[in-house]
DNA sequence: GCGACGCAGGTTACCGGTAACTTCGATAAG
DNA sequence: CTTATCGAAGTTACCGGTAACCTGCGTCGC
């Protein structure tokens, strides 16, 4: 008599029930055509009488594979990141890989801290956020050796494979638009000021002082965005710089509180106000009117990182490569 | 030399290099006051030193206790659950537990695929959106004999442990707020119509019945919910039914388009037309006016199912429970 | 002074799968 | 007819931890 035994039904009580051995049952499940066709059903038959689950810890201990993957969103609540998670689960459920999802807070820190924890359950890659780390979890990724992607933005010294866009270029673009409107007082007004936010104010700083233009209408709070601060940072700015023509929200939520405030002041919007957003949310085409924003293509984010990944897993050669995947400015009502 | 090995450093190397066996390592890291204190130390020094990450398959193998525990969500993308996920999350994580999050896309089936996968996985508790569940996502359950947390809506059958709030009750409350106003045309306008949103929808049935009105202004889709959605679906009603008073929306979502396609049609809210949403979503409050809805206490619940899920799964006994966490109306500009 | 006790740490077996190599019989090739 | 080849299934060992029981030794009470 055993000492312990969790009294799951394991492959072994499939393999006496059969009358073959476990790792036949296992070769049956993980690969049919190696056994035969009779067999397999006298196998499949027990597995769905006795109510047989697979145990993934033994699996994966016995493996070394986990067939799971890292997906470290910087955060849950926030939109952006949902169509990229599905792209890339659609792309690896497939193939038979669990994504395990994990949300950073936006912290460097917590990252690190979550990459130890997804390397204890030894997951086959890792798919992080941004493309700076500390330098703990570089050392981490370094001797793991297994594929990491980096996203949202892009770098030119990537880890392994990264897929983004360029967050710099898409603020200018954006500003752009502005300045081909003629406008010339253009405001920034940005939340959390994560690294992509830096670099899409970057980007609309940049447009500005190309065209001799000032860059003083600008505020910023390392506060979480929201709806609500959209509409207090406007009032603040447009108390502040009475003489605003336009405003580049660093992201949708922003321009549509802010967007709210202007309703709220009863301020034509785009006649007395411009406003542009970032990202191409649902909201921004639902608004009255339209917001203005840079579409970001997150689902084919999603669907590219799949499909790199997958190769890389299936042992395809571990070359750094970039992937741009671009953006589209949308003039809408609000510019 | 042995025959595999994923070269990662393991348990037995911190032995090796303290001089002790492996099982004092394992209790060092596990019950630190079973080992002396200048062991425990040594062997900290060895752990950052070798760089050790345990594995938890291993663990959770040899244990038969995975600490971790199952989320599954209808939705990624619907900021309804991204708080009561976060409440679960800080009240699970500090006990040292794992959130692996899996979303049922509101399908029945889904969930059962679902509820296998984390089996496998060998979670200690699931937590289900809904009262509802398949016939063999039933016996899953029964046969794994885990803690399992029901949740959002409430049942008189609990499986185990139901968190919730009565939507009906709910949905009644919000029309009885038109009704208050002296409102009597009042329509409903759902999507998706899951279980939640037809328990809504019956609670405006009830309260227009109850009160001798009619209940023929519904217009529902089993599309998914967006802000387009009910912009479109608000005109579609406004056409129909041109003597509609106020129409109470079955999620935020709706709700918020609704108005969008108002302020479009220069519909005055409330004033010919008044609106309420459900969930008491960031946006309700910051929309010009802002929308009446129903406050549900997403955080809170996620907070009762953390704590009742770690009394349970530190020994506690097995006896089905329900808790109801209430909702609040919220009267805004939009009534 | 001796047995009971407590504590740090060790021994042994086991969790439930899978990799790698082997066996065995049937078929193909020479 | 013999040998190489191939497919199906089996043998053996191992993945990296943990449970349960055991040992050795210092302390304490009587």
């Amino acid at each position: 008599m055993p000492r312990r035994s969790s009294g799951r039904v394991t492959l072994q009580d499939i393999a006496d029930r059969v009358g073959v051995t476990k790792i036949t049952v296992s070769r049956a499940l993980r690969e049919p055509q190696r056994v035969s066709t009779d067999l397999r059903l006298r196998i499949e038959e027990a597995i769905a009488a006795l109510g047989y689950i697979p145990n993934r810890h033994a699996g994966a201990l016995a493996s070394g594979r986990s067939h799971s993957v890292a997906l470290l969103i910087p955060s849950l609540s926030n939109a952006v990141f949902s169509e990229i998670q599905r792209g890339i689960e659609e792309g690896l459920s497939t193939a038979g890989y669990q994504v395990l999802i994990g949300h950073t807070g936006y912290s460097l820190l917590e990252e690190e801290r979550l990459i130890d924890t997804y390397l204890s359950y030894g997951v086959d890659a890792l798919i992080l956020p941004g493309t700076r780390h500390t330098a703990h979890a570089l050392a981490l990724i370094e001797r793991a050796r297994l594929p990491v992607v980096e996203t949202l933005e892009l770098t030119d010294t990537p880890l392994d494979i990264n897929v983004g866009l360029d967050q710099h270029a898409a603020g200018a673009a954006m500003t752009q638009a502005f300045l081909d409107r003629g406008q010339r007082r253009i405001g920034f007004l940005g939340a959390r000021m994560d690294h992509r936010a830096q670099l899409r104010m970057a980007g609309w700083e940049a447009a500005l002082t190309q065209a001799g233009l000032s860059t003083e209408r600008c505020l910023t709070t390392p506060h979480p965005s929201s709806y609500r601060l959209g509409g207090e940072m406007l009032a603040s700015m447009l108390e502040r710089w009475p003489d605003l023509e336009g405003i580049f929200c660093g992201n949708d939520d922003l321009a549509a509180g802010a967007l709210f405030e202007c309703q709220r002041q009863r301020l034509a919007v785009p006649a007395q106000l411009a406003l542009a957003g970032f990202n191409g949310l649902d909201i921004t085409e639902a608004t009255a009117p339209a917001l203005a924003t840079v579409m970001t293509p997150r689902r084919r984010i999603g669907d590219r990182i799949a499909a790199r990944l997958l190769t890389r897993l299936q042992g395809g050669p571990r070359e750094p490569c970039r992937e741009d995947v671009g953006f589209e400015v949308l003039h809408r009502g609000s510019l």
